[in-house]
DNA sequence: CGACCGATCGTCT
DNA sequence: GACGATCGGTCGA
């Protein structure tokens, strides 16, 4: 395993990093409490020209503003009030394009993502879901904006790659607001995974 | 199972 | 003042 610096995520093809990032481990360390988890299952959000995009338009605000670094940092937003979405930015500066992290199978110090998510015991719905996987690793609104280093919080890859064929994209979930911008597959995930969402779409392939 | 619903609050108009 | 890139609980079949 091998740390990966956040230029990584200065590269365009943001539906290719979503895809790579699949199988890599997203850690976080925070107050000294470390925990992480494999990445199975991204969103890609490509900004300006994708409706289902906080940037669509090019739209820019306070909350927004974090898509519009470098890539390599963090857009974290709070959503339905509750919950706290984590998002790589990835592409060069002012093109905001993000991915959303949706699930994690947990690797390390899952005592404490179950104290954070008030569980007692270990199941799939501990890190199943954008909401669920920031809870369990500490990951809130503060973090957005910040530059993913080795301190607090990054990725590391991974020495085995993913077949292609253990992959599959389907279209992005929660997004019906996106007219046809919906239907894109533009979220993927690892096949046969216990943390991955259930989708209520069968549009399945590589 | 599936459908539905309430929680909860920052953000934008 | 309305609305979410969600989650977890409940209710009924």
């Amino acid at each position: 395993m091998n740390l990966l610096k956040a230029e990584y995520f200065l590269q365009t093809d943001t539906l290719m990093l979503a895809r790579q990032l699949l199988g890599m481990q997203l850690f976080t360390c925070i107050d000294g409490i470390k925990t992480a988890g494999r990445i199975v299952e991204t969103e890609a959000y490509l900004g300006e020209t994708d409706r289902a995009s906080h940037a669509y338009g090019g739209r820019r605000t306070r909350r927004t503003e974090a898509m519009y670094l470098p890539g390599g940092h963090a857009y974290v937003y709070l959503c339905y009030g509750i919950h706290h979405l984590f998002n790589i930015v990835t592409n060069k500066i002012d093109i905001p394009h993000a991915i959303l992290i949706r699930a994690i199978e947990p690797t390390e110090g899952i005592n404490h993502m179950l104290d954070r998510r008030q569980k007692s015991k270990a199941d799939f719905s501990l890190t199943r879901g954008p909401g669920s996987l920031s809870r369990a690793l500490g990951i809130n609104t503060g973090f957005s904006g910040q530059k993913l280093q080795d301190t607090e919080l990054f990725i590391m890859d991974n020495d085995s790659q993913l077949l292609w064929d253990d992959i599959a994209s389907g279209p992005r979930i929660g997004v019906d607001y996106a007219g046809e911008d919906a239907k894109l597959p533009y979220r993927f995930f690892i096949k046969n995974n216990p943390y991955v969402s259930i989708a209520k779409t069968k549009i399945l392939d590589n």
